[in-house]
DNA sequence: AGTGAATATAAATTCAAA
DNA sequence: TTTGAATTTATATTCACT
């Protein structure tokens, strides 16, 4: 039902101006897809959608694009307690951090570059290890597993 | 004092993840600058800065730039009551209505587009003068007085 | 997991004032 | 015109339930 409803939302907010999530809600509705407020919440923080104003948006390319950067030049994933270790590159570290820094990744408290590696400091230990496992998972999926 | 204080919060908005009017409020009080939620709402929305999750963010460029079509197209602007009318190059028409659909002007309830000649409906009469000054002035101002 | 109902929080607007 | 105080409106979150 989420994904159905994901795809329709983007459809809408590419095609109509839409104001509120009241206004998506009756959007939807109209289209037998029948959801609350909260639902659409949390819809338009998981799609990465944009607000100017009073109308939604669709994310700019770069908003979403992983930094071919980060893809390329990370070998290494790994955390102890709430900091979480990058490995790169050798001399690779401060460029993939400030790429890393720019995608403002929730729960990040500070980072901190070497020549080849990277501190994270997370907000928490549930926090560092959700995001090796996601992050991993978006970084390495491109590269086969290595 | 808006000037300024607009000024300051481009500044804030790229160099510090600000996530709410009231931290917004507070940056600025360090500053020097007081004022109040209501006065950032207002400066937010004039500085057409959007939101992407907990997260103000400046405006992409194709988000502000007018699209180089309507400039170099567009050769005529006018109104009568509450319906504006665009003279475009010949067969330009449907790309500048286009273009201009894309740019999400306030009180346009819709567009009509023939080959060199573009209908708009405003809300009011009163948006329709407003726009033609505003709009008229944008466009025009690129190309001198012509 | 995903959701809705209720609630908390954030943001936009109204209105009076300078 | 620009602003703040109060208010309304919109959005995010909590909690219980499936």
């Amino acid at each position: 039902m989420k994904k159905e409803r994901h795809a329709l939302i983007l459809e809408l907010i590419r095609t109509v101006k839409t104001e509120t999530q009241e206004q998506l809600r009756e959007l939807l509705a109209d289209r037998g897809m029948t959801v609350t407020q909260a639902t659409l919440s949390r819809d338009i923080s998981e799609l990465g959608l944009i607000k100017q104003g009073d109308r939604y948006l669709l994310p700019e390319k770069r908003d979403i694009a992983l930094p071919p950067l980060l893809a390329g030049s990370v070998i290494g994933l790994d955390y102890a307690v709430n900091t979480v270790v990058f490995r790169c590159k050798a001399g690779m570290a401060m460029a993939v951090c400030a790429a890393f820094d720019g995608m403002h990744y929730k729960n990040v408290v500070g980072t901190l570059a070497g020549d080849d590696t990277i501190f994270v400091l997370m907000r928490s230990e549930k926090d560092a290890a959700a995001f090796v496992k996601d992050f991993g998972t978006i970084i390495f999926s491109e590269k086969g597993d290595e």
